[in-house]
DNA sequence: TAGACGTGGGT
DNA sequence: TACCCAAGTCT
């Protein structure tokens, strides 16, 4: 990018307006700092900060606090969840998607409290060196959990910035003069507060859509705002065709109710996750992929379709459904009906196991007959 | 560096 | 319905 055409409003001046708006709207959250906590150094607060961003990481606030609040709830510190089983980490994370984040949570938690003496270091550079934390997260706990003053550059960030100083160039190829910029305006006071209420003013008044420009604290010197034209920023690639796989998923049931599941690799898509047996899902949107590809002969009749939409690809997956009583194949087992809502389950599984057979998924309740 | 990697909610 | 997008990281 070229340098703005009017002078950047100084540190202070930004700085000043944005914390004082941030003071009076900042939203509550489960995981936010009050400034009296982080002064008081509170041990469980870097943990806190930490497994928040993790959760927040292309993911949005209402989606994310029912999940926070029950990791927080069975692993409280950084100890309890490196002491835990893997296993019951991928369950609690099911549904949450991005489940490498879950494997990648599990493992930074040992190493902080293998390498760390359990305590997460005050060190932007020690932080991105742990698993799952990388740029944006190294310096978000820096400065929320240890108010360090460091540019903490995210989605909303990018927003604000770009409009801000107009900048033209697509977003991805400016990230470092948009560090730079968000630096030339860091205060020495409250840092950590500085980079939440940026991340706030963007989710709230710097909206992608439909900005609140009339509401916010800096628009006095936003070249976007002064052009009357805030929503053309940022400037983003233009959007390709996701291409479609199709395949088949077999629901296999017991007589007593019992799901069939088995277990996903432990790389690429959906890793570690549990699931039904399942065809390979090929590019092709019609032909082979149907009951012939079925895991073992059972009486499989159609239960319908799902139609699934991941980040890159959308899947079709035709659901077959089948009383079977024998043994689980190697390889599999036989999840018991009142325990299936509880399996590492991603919602694309779900979806299957509900078409098949509805309410399998559900949270059993105590009056349920199948208890 | 560009592609892989999930999901649910809003419009 | 279809599309957009939400506090990114890893390879």
């Amino acid at each position: 990018m070229t340098a703005p055409a009017k002078p950047e409003p100084n540190r202070t001046d930004f700085a000043a307006r944005l914390v004082a708006w941030y003071d009076r709207h900042h939203r509550r959250l489960p995981w936010r700092v009050a400034p009296g906590e982080r002064a008081r150094g509170l041990r469980a607060l870097p943990y806190r900060v930490w497994l928040s961003e993790i959760m927040l990481q292309q993911t949005t606030v209402a989606a994310v606090k029912p999940y926070y609040e029950r990791f927080l709830r069975d692993w409280p510190d950084v100890e309890s969840l490196a002491a835990a089983e893997r296993e019951a980490v991928m369950k609690a994370w099911a549904g949450l998607g991005y489940y490498s984040r879950a494997r990648n949570l599990k493992k930074c938690a040992e190493e902080v409290v293998a390498r760390h003496d359990g305590v997460f270091p005050a060190d932007v550079a020690a932080l991105r060196a742990l698993p799952g934390i990388g740029a944006y997260t190294s310096a978000a706990i820096a400065a929320i959990a240890f108010d360090i003053p460091v540019a903490v550059v995210d989605g909303n960030v990018e927003r604000v910035v770009t409009r801000h100083a107009a900048i033209e160039a697509p977003v991805a190829t400016v990230k470092k003069d948009i560090a730079a910029i968000v630096e030339r305006w860091l205060p020495a006071e409250r840092p950590g507060d500085f980079a939440q209420a940026m991340m706030d003013l963007g989710a709230t008044i710097c909206t992608p859509r439909a900005p609140a420009c009339a509401l916010c604290p800096v628009s006095a010197d936003c070249a976007a705002f002064a052009a009357g034209e805030a929503e053309r920023y940022p400037v983003k690639p233009a959007k390709v065709a996701k291409p479609v796989r199709t395949g088949a998923a077999f629901v296999a049931e017991r007589a007593d109710g019992a799901v069939l599941l088995r277990k996903r690799g432990e790389t690429g898509l959906l890793a570690g996750m549990s699931e039904v047996p399942t065809s390979a899902w090929s590019a092709r949107t019609n032909g082979a992929d149907g009951i012939e590809a079925a895991p073992f002969a059972a009486g499989w009749r159609a239960a319908g379709e799902i139609r699934h939409v991941f980040t890159h690809f959308e899947l079709r997956l035709a659901v077959y459904h089948a009383r079977f009583d024998d043994d689980a194949p190697a390889g599999h087992w036989w999840s018991p009906r009142h325990l299936v809502h509880g399996e590492a389950l991603p919602t694309v599984m779900k979806k299957a196991i509900e078409t098949a057979i509805p309410g399998a998924t559900k949270k059993p309740t105590v009056t349920g007959a199948s208890l």
